[in-house]
DNA sequence: TCTGGGGTCCTAGGACCC
DNA sequence: TCTGGGGTCCTAGGACCC
């Protein structure tokens, strides 16, 4: 049997800032964006949570529910460099870690616990390296499998540490609410409480026929959890699957039309994705724009094409395209996005399966990618892409060269 | 109250082929 | 003219996670 820990920093975008900003200690604060009455709760500190404010509530109800509320922007730049070294504390322990996001990770701390003195001596050393050289606290909780170490981190935060044996699931399991199971959303959460189900203990007792009419093979992912099963595999960095998509979407200020300012936005986005690609060395052949109207209305819109891309000059007319057939010009865009998928190293396909992707392009976009290191992601840009108060850019837009993606030929657009 | 942005996985239906 | 069945690929959308 195994022990995995699984460690989540508590309030993380929260604590990084007031470790920045002590005077912000013992106030309400939220980590979020609230700008035109728009934006949301990334993070609440306790404090705000006392109020009722939560992760994922709109700004403008934070600051009705709590009007001594302080907002703090984002930046995500000081998070992801926390959160990197803590995970370097972890390998000090064991190579066994798998990042699970930007403040949760898995350990596999069988073989080491031993040497620590035992698994709640490990989690509590563990915990006091993180305050000491980061000044942050963890909450960690232990179990046989992932899903129990998830659940056993969730019952005492925050700073804590809650060790669950298989011997004790049962009993926890009993009273745990369903929507405390990891996999258990809103939309599932609703129908086990069709059921008449409140409870982990109750779910464990249901019919599994019942759930597997209802959830198909779902229902048998649920009936293990239930049960305290689950995955016990922590991966090794080189035996973690690559990525599958990568994208970036938008929420603009204020509702947009076609136009110069959309098709702007929508480039910088495919930049953006196109150096992501770029730097891991991956290029993808399923081009999907995704679009949000003002109604909340939301829809996707795939292409796949012939060859594998990686270049926004690829990326782009795919994307605009894709665009031009779906746009309902009566509506305004809320949310604008592109995701490239079916990702393959760029290293596995051969030269010419590539698009459009000569030495002179790779040179091309190799120097703009240096520039934006040094200046920001909106130094450079193509003449496509230029804003609305371009009036070059607003008239050459129609005339722009569309290319049909899955032929690559180009084409006037209708 | 009015809903961000990064992802993963699953399902269902249609097109197409044999 | 209406017709099986299996397989694959593609697309759209939903649920979930942090």
């Amino acid at each position: 049997m195994k022990t995995i820990f699984h460690l989540d920093m508590d309030q993380f975008f929260v604590a990084v800032e007031l470790r920045n900003q002590p005077w912000l200690r013992g106030k309400p604060v939220v980590v979020g964006s609230f700008t035109n009455n728009r934006g949301i709760v990334t993070t609440a500190s306790y404090e705000a949570r006392k109020y009722g404010l939560r992760s994922g509530m709109p700004s403008i109800e934070a600051a009705r529910l709590c009007p001594q509320v302080i907002f703090v922007a984002p930046d995500f730049s000081r998070y992801v460099d926390a959160s990197l070294r803590i995970i370097r504390i972890l390998r000090d322990y064991t190579d066994r870690v798998e990042p699970l996001s930007i403040d949760e990770a898995c350990l596999d701390v069988t073989d080491i616990a031993p040497h620590w003195g035992g698994v709640d001596a490990l989690a509590h050393h563990i915990k006091d390296r993180i305050r000491n050289e980061e000044h942050l606290t963890a909450t960690i909780g232990a179990g046989a499998n992932r899903l129990v170490a998830k659940v056993a981190s969730g019952m005492q935060k925050p700073d804590g540490f809650t060790w669950l044996p298989p011997e004790k699931v049962a009993e926890v399991y009993e009273n745990l609410p369903i929507g405390e199971l990891r996999g258990i959303g809103p939309a599932t959460e609703r129908v086990l409480r069709g059921f008449g189900l409140q409870t982990v203990g109750e779910l464990r007792r249901f019919s599994p026929d019942v759930l597997r009419m209802r959830f198909g093979k779902w229902a048998d992912v649920l009936i293990m959890a239930a049960h305290g099963e689950g995955d016990d595999v922590v991966r090794l960095p080189d035996d973690r699957p690559l990525e599958k998509s990568m994208g970036h979407e938008h929420t603009l200020r204020r509702g947009l039309k076609a136009g110069p300012e959309l098709h702007g936005e929508l480039h910088r986005l495919c930049s953006k994705t196109a150096r992501r690609l770029r730097a891991a060395e991956l290029a993808g052949r399923v081009v999907t724009l995704k679009l949000r109207y003002s109604s909340f209305a939301t829809l996707t819109h795939a292409c796949s094409l012939s060859r594998y891309i990686q270049h926004e000059i690829d990326i782009f007319p795919a994307a605009l395209y894709l665009l031009h057939q779906v746009l309902d010009q009566s509506q305004d865009v809320r949310l604008i996005g592109v995701h490239l998928s079916d990702l393959v190293p760029v290293k596995r396909i051969r030269q010419q399966d590539l698009f459009v992707n000569t030495q002179r392009n790779d040179d091309l976009m190799q120097t703009c990618d240096e520039i934006r290191d040094k200046f920001g992601e909106d130094a450079v840009s193509f003449a496509r892409s230029m804003r609305s108060n371009d009036h070059r850019a607003r008239h050459s837009s129609k005339q722009s060269v569309y290319y049909r993606p899955f032929h690559s030929q180009p084409f006037a657009p209708k």
